[in-house]
DNA sequence: AGCACGCCGACT
DNA sequence: GTCGGCGTGCTC
């Protein structure tokens, strides 16, 4: 009897039915892309489904087209990830289709190369070979194994005709063979060091525990809860080790902005080249061929971002999450997944122990360890031979103007920066908002300059004398004078003093800049120490993972003595310790209507903190504050965890949000203004008379205009539910999903576990 | 998602 | 009179 396949065309939901072509009968191809003939044209889908043609296997009124090709000779996917896939799909209300999109990265044509191998036995040669023949002939011995050819002529210059004569000559053999990443440098795998590491007792119970499960193979998950220099990296990289003596892979998810090429290394220095890198930032061929060389067998280890959590890693004995509280773990479009939660339910399919390590904990997880869910692992620092750093808040509310060493600065901040540039140390400054000035206001009649197409202001930039829309984009290069003051005179508080001005200049407002931004700060601790280098860090300067690694590098070297920065220098992994980090405005989004604003305040202090002081020198925190007594502030000062989340949960508890509720956030926009109202109250309707029907226990907050409201030309409005079980709000999605909305100008997006508010 | 079919407005 | 807007429906 012959096979029928189901084929799944991203992103049509519904799979379709082929019959195989004789020529494809008697192979299993669940995991294959296939090119399927499809209406009047063709379309590449993945095979879902294989069984023999039966009665009840095909739809009813279909003819059943052939498929004839398959797309490329390689499996996308490993059939045993479709359970993962699907339960993916059904967590976040969306389809196989979109899973797949997200999870297996997009294939690239195979690429041949001619490869060069010796003939065994060698024969013997009817004269010596040359120098270069024989240098030739030594890196392929040393090497074992075939080497591109055009590897061989950049290692030995001018290799060329050296080669041909070896061939000619029957000592070396060429053949066009399959080209894979993992060619690219067969060289760099040599340099894997075995060091020896000492462990301390923490770091020692804890892979007591973690081996224990891990051989166990018994899902497990654990909190490894650990500062900054405690430690942590070497226990992941010991528990992998572990998993690859007893014969199983491991998968190793960081933040986006954590795997750099220094953070590949060091665990390539350690566990080898069978480490595959996922990153969607990489070239397509790399990233596709370490998706290849886990699902080929050849690799066992994958370490990657979010969407890393998919990789077909074989025989998965352990899963690791570092950073576990890390926000970018969420994808914030799309199948709005997070990578961290992920973990957990592909760790419990796989029967593995997962590992969630960071400093600050997410309250969700630290809920979770201190409900016995989680087995909570705790690492000291390690750094005991220094002394603690040293925390100062300075209140900038008891400074008077001009007593400020700059707009920015307080004089303590100045202080502390010229002993430390003055010591040849280095320090670093957060300030986390990009640009020059936060928006321009008219000094006349207050007008402030806003996106035409988002709900925020324009951000200033000197560096290319823009105003610029965070969010969409737009640019418009600052006017000097008001446009507003010609129609909105009447609204000018000071209107009746320029009564009767004639010229069209005294008639307009001059725009005067307002708020401040990283190139603001950098200009003013420029002109305070002028002969002292002194470099940026953010979005603007760092535009790819090159220019990133340049400035670092600069700091690494000690050439740059002042890093002045966003996040990115709280959250960057792999900066070495200063001695003096200064916070000029902790309180840069503290008033965000989010309910994890003071969570994220006090992650991105801590961590900021943390990167103050070397193992042979404390270090000094100020944080520059006009509320020095908000919580998120004073246990990031007494470096109180515990604290800051006792008094954080419970007031989550009081409110019940999240870890003591679940959320599922509905999103509508649309360029009518009215539509995304008028839809979600509806919906709320529907969810409300749902949860009477069927008893479910649902609250719902809303609907309420998004705090972008507009964004991105659209207009934006959400609904909040709030439920203790996450099976009520999933009936409440399918609900929602069911009704059809007849207008085509409307996006409507489910967010379940929503991270953002905005 | 494409691509076709189909029914109403302004214009080479 | 056509060209073309996007609503609706279908693709194994």
């Amino acid at each position: 009897m012959s096979d029928i396949v189901e084929v799944l065309i991203p992103p049509l939901a519904q799979p379709f039915t082929y019959e195989l072509s004789a020529e494809l009968q008697g192979r299993n191809l669940v995991g294959f892309h296939a090119n399927v003939p499809f209406g009047k044209r063709s379309a590449l889908g993945y095979i879902i489904k294989q069984c023999p043609r039966s009665e009840g296997s095909i739809p009813d009124g279909v003819t059943i087209k052939q498929l004839l090709k398959l797309d490329g000779s390689y499996r996308h996917f490993d059939p045993q990830q479709l359970n993962f896939f699907e339960w993916v799909a059904d967590y976040y209300g969306d389809t196989i289709s979109r899973v797949l999109e997200v999870a297996i990265p997009p294939a690239v044509p195979q690429k041949f190369e001619r490869f060069l191998s010796l003939v065994t036995p060698a024969p013997t040669p009817s004269r010596p070979p040359g120098k270069l023949q024989s240098r030739i002939l030594d890196l392929l011995k040393e090497h074992k194994e075939a080497l591109p050819y055009p590897l061989v002529l950049r290692t030995l210059r001018g290799a060329a005709t050296a080669v041909k004569q070896l061939a000619a000559a029957g000592l070396l053999h060429i053949e066009s063979r399959e080209f894979l990443d993992s060619h690219a440098s067969p060289l760099a795998a040599a340099a894997w060091a075995k060091t020896e590491v000492s462990l301390n007792p923490s770091q020692i119970e804890a892979l007591r525990q973690t081996n224990e499960a891990l051989e166990r193979s018994q899902f497990t998950p654990f909190l490894l809860h650990g500062v900054t220099g405690s430690g942590k990296t070497e226990v992941y990289i010991e528990a992998v080790q572990n998993a690859l003596r007893q014969q199983k892979g491991a998968l190793i998810i960081v933040p986006e902005i954590a795997l750099t090429p220094q953070l590949i290394d060091r665990f390539r220095a350690r566990l080898g080249s069978q480490i595959a890198v996922l990153h969607s930032g990489l070239h397509k061929r790399v990233r596709w061929d370490s998706w290849r060389a886990l699902l080929e067998g050849r690799n066992c280890v994958a370490i990657g971002a979010r969407s890393a959590i998919f990789a077909p890693v074989p025989r998965l004995g352990l899963i690791i999450v570092d950073e576990e509280h890390d926000g970018s773990y969420k994808q914030s479009e799309g199948l709005r997944y997070h990578a961290r939660d992920l973990a957990l339910v592909r760790g419990r399919m796989e029967s593995c122990p997962v590992i969630l390590g960071s400093a600050t904990p997410s309250l969700e997880s630290y809920y979770n360890a201190m409900r016995k869910k989680y087995t909570y692992l705790r690492l000291p620092s390690s750094h005991s031979t220094a002394a603690p750093s040293q925390l100062e808040i300075v209140d900038l509310n008891l400074i008077k103007p001009w007593e400020m060493k700059a707009k920015n600065l307080s004089p303590r901040l100045y202080e502390a920066l010229a002993t430390t540039v003055a010591r040849g140390e280095q320090a670093f400054i957060l300030y986390n908002r990009r640009g020059f000035a936060t928006y321009l206001q008219c000094d006349r009649c207050e007008e402030v300059l806003k996106c035409p197409n988002c709900s925020v202001t324009l951000t200033y930039h000197q560096d290319n004398n823009a105003l610029l829309c965070h969010y969409c984009s737009y640019s418009l290069i600052p006017p000097h004078f008001c446009s507003h003051c010609e129609t909105g005179a009447d609204r000018a508080p000071d209107s009746t003093k320029r009564t009767g001005a004639k010229a069209k200049d005294e008639a307009q407002g001059i725009y005067v800049q307002r708020g401040a931004g990283t190139e603001r700060i950098f200009d003013e601790i420029k002109n305070l120490f002028p002969e002292t280098p002194i470099d940026r860090l953010d979005r603007d300067t760092a535009l790819d993972t090159e220019s990133y690694r340049r400035i670092l590098d600069r700091v690494r070297s000690g050439e740059t003595k002042i890093l002045i920065g966003t996040q990115m220098i709280a959250k960057g992994h792999d900066l070495p310790g200063v001695t003096l980090v200064g916070i000029a405005d902790c309180d840069v989004g503290l008033h965000l209507p989010d309910f994890r604003a003071s969570e994220r305040i006090f992650q991105l202090l801590t961590q900021a903190a943390g990167r103050a002081g070397r193992a042979d020198k404390p270090g000094t925190v100020i944080l520059q504050t006009r509320v020095p007594l908000h919580p998120s502030l004073l246990k990031t000062v007494e470096k109180d965890y515990e604290g800051f989340a006792r008094q954080e949960l419970r007031s989550r508890k009081g409110l019940l949000y999240p870890p003591y509720a679940r959320m599922l956030r509905v999103i509508v926009s649309s360029p009518e203004r009215t539509y995304p109202e008028r839809i979600l109250a509806s919906f709320k309707e529907h969810a409300m008379h749902a949860t009477t029907t069927q008893k479910l226990s649902v609250s719902a907050l809303g609907p309420a205009p998004a705090q972008l409201e507009r964004l991105k030309a659209q207009w934006r409005w959400h609904l909040l539910f709030k439920s203790p079980s996450v099976s009520a709000l999933h009936k409440i999605l399918a609900t929602l999903a069911a009704l059809k909305i007849h207008t085509g100008k409307v996006r409507i997006t489910f967010d379940l576990d929503p991270q953002e508010m905005l």
